[in-house]
RNA sequence: GUGGGUGUAGCUCAGCUGGUAGAGCACCGGGUUGUGAUCCCGGGUGUCGCGGGUUCGAGUCCCGUCACUCACCCCA
């Protein structure tokens, strides 16, 4: 029980403090470098949006929009929703600021809050964190192979090794009725209960991805999208493959592979980790060419991602992986009385200046208590100043993994203090 | 929305067939007048989720309720 609060955090959001909070922000920066270091430009934007536009844009026959909305009326009468996924967002912001009339394509990133009302379970809350890419304006298969190579680098890079990514190509508005009316006429010869009828009849796609062994069963001889491309489609998810492979990034065809969202085209992936539980994906994301259109755009294609934040933090726990360093400081400073502790203050200000990492000993805690938080800070240093050092002139510079102490003349405190950490830095790489 | 599991200290948990709570870690103080991590000594920091009931007596049994959690569904 946490204290005698009489408030809690809302159910199933997801929340971090320190020491984990730490980890949390190095995942969410880890997911988005690749996409910086790609030429995509970054996009803020709010966290909610007209209800329409997700009705519009995800589908009204998905679960996200028919089930697991934050829908409300604002003061002024209007529906708003809590945006549940980016996307949407990303192509309203591109048309009212007319993004698409530059050149093309347009290619932008994200980070932000999520949300949709489920019931909460391992890796699945209320509120969450996306990192996603959306590019614009061009169906070329290498921005296809680009877009998946950014989010496979950004699990990459933080370790993970665990993952698998799956891969496939849902057709297009060419070649997707025909291949659904064949689905939906084999499906109908099936024995299957109520539930699973009307998923047959509302998103057929759906069912070929049951859990259920009787089900899976009878679905052994289902025909796949993949089977029935249309030839410009094969010959396109063909080269994005040719791509990926020239990139280097290993991924599974997974011709049964479902998108909970309506928008989806073409080339479709998904980023599985198979130690999370029940909640297993960790990114998604595919190519939507009719998005933009439906909202009022232009006809331009488009692909991105979104990778859940707070789930590759779980799928780092799971592989041992600690995606940041513990200490919170580089030197911490002790001071023995008001005369130390103001000259201290300003040395602490003119190190953090210089990109040192500093925190002090406050509230007169006593040498004992000082120390101990010096040790708990995990900073590499520990300055002492007492009358006596005053007195010499100098401060006791004591590094905390050796335990050796020696005087430093004040005057060249925060010089040696900052050229000692910056050397320490060196064989570590990256100071961050 | 539908099921299952669990609610005891800041955290992880113990508490047998009912006799008003305990361990480890953490935290605080001391051993050290100006030195952490190690070591030693001391400190329990708690409406046993909440509300009723049974009983001389409830953390323990019964009912209800809330919360958390896992799974279905769905997905990041």
């Amino acid at each position: 029980m946490a204290g005698s609060s009489t408030f809690q955090a809302p159910k199933g959001v997801a929340e971090y403090v320190p020491p984990d909070s730490n980890a949390w922000l190095a995942v969410r920066d880890a997911l988005s470098a690749p996409a910086r270091r790609a030429g995509y430009g970054y996009v803020e934007l709010p966290v909610f949006e007209d209800t329409g536009l997700f009705v519009r844009g995800v589908g009204e026959s998905t679960d996200v929009v028919s089930k697991e909305m934050y829908t409300f009326e604002d003061r002024g009468g209007r529906s708003i929703t809590l945006r549940p996924e980016g996307t949407a967002g990303v192509m309203r912001a591109v048309i009212e600021h007319g993004l698409d009339r530059g050149q093309l394509p347009v290619k932008l990133w994200y980070a932000g809050q999520f949300f949709r009302a489920e019931r909460p379970q391992a890796g699945r809350y209320r509120q969450f964190s996306q990192v996603g890419v959306e590019a614009i304006g061009t169906d070329d298969p290498a921005l296809d192979a680009e877009v998946v190579a950014i989010a496979d680098e950004g699990f990459r890079s933080l370790g993970l090794s665990g993952y698998r990514l799956e891969l496939t190509s849902l057709g297009c508005a060419q070649c997707r009725p025909a291949y659904r009316e064949r689905l939906q006429e084999f499906l109908s010869a099936l024995d299957l209960d109520e539930a699973t009828r009307a998923r047959a009849a509302l998103n057929p796609l759906r069912v070929l991805d049951d859990k259920r062994e009787e089900v899976r069963r009878q679905l052994v001889d289902a025909p796949l999208m993949l089977d029935n491309l249309c030839a410009e489609d094969a010959a396109h998810f063909s080269e994005v493959r040719v791509h990926l492979d020239a990139l280097g990034v290993g991924y599974d065809i997974n011709p049964r592979m479902v998108r909970g969202l309506d928008y989806y085209t073409r080339t479709t992936f998904e980023f599985v980790h198979p130690g999370l539980g029940a909640q297993s994906g960790i990114g998604g994301g595919g190519r939507y060419d009719g998005l933009m259109e439906s909202l009022g755009g232009q006809a331009l294609s488009g692909i991105g991602f979104g990778l859940g934040v707070d789930r590759a933090l779980l799928a780092c726990r799971v592989e041992g992986l600690m995606p940041a360093d513990e200490s919170r400081c580089d030197v911490y400073l002790v001071p023995l009385g008001a005369t130390a502790k103001a000259r201290l203050v300003t040395v602490a200000g003119a190190l953090r200046k210089g990109g040192v990492r500093v925190d002090m000993a406050y509230g007169d805690r006593g040498m004992k208590g000082a120390m101990k938080g010096a040790d708990r800070s995990g900073a590499a240093y520990a300055v002492v100043l007492g009358e006596r050092d005053l007195d010499a002139g100098s401060a006791q510079v004591k590094d905390l993994r050796s335990g050796e102490q020696a005087a430093v003349p004040l005057d060249s405190l925060t010089n040696h203090l900052t050229e000692a950490v910056a050397q320490a830095h060196v064989p570590q790489g990256e100071p961050q």
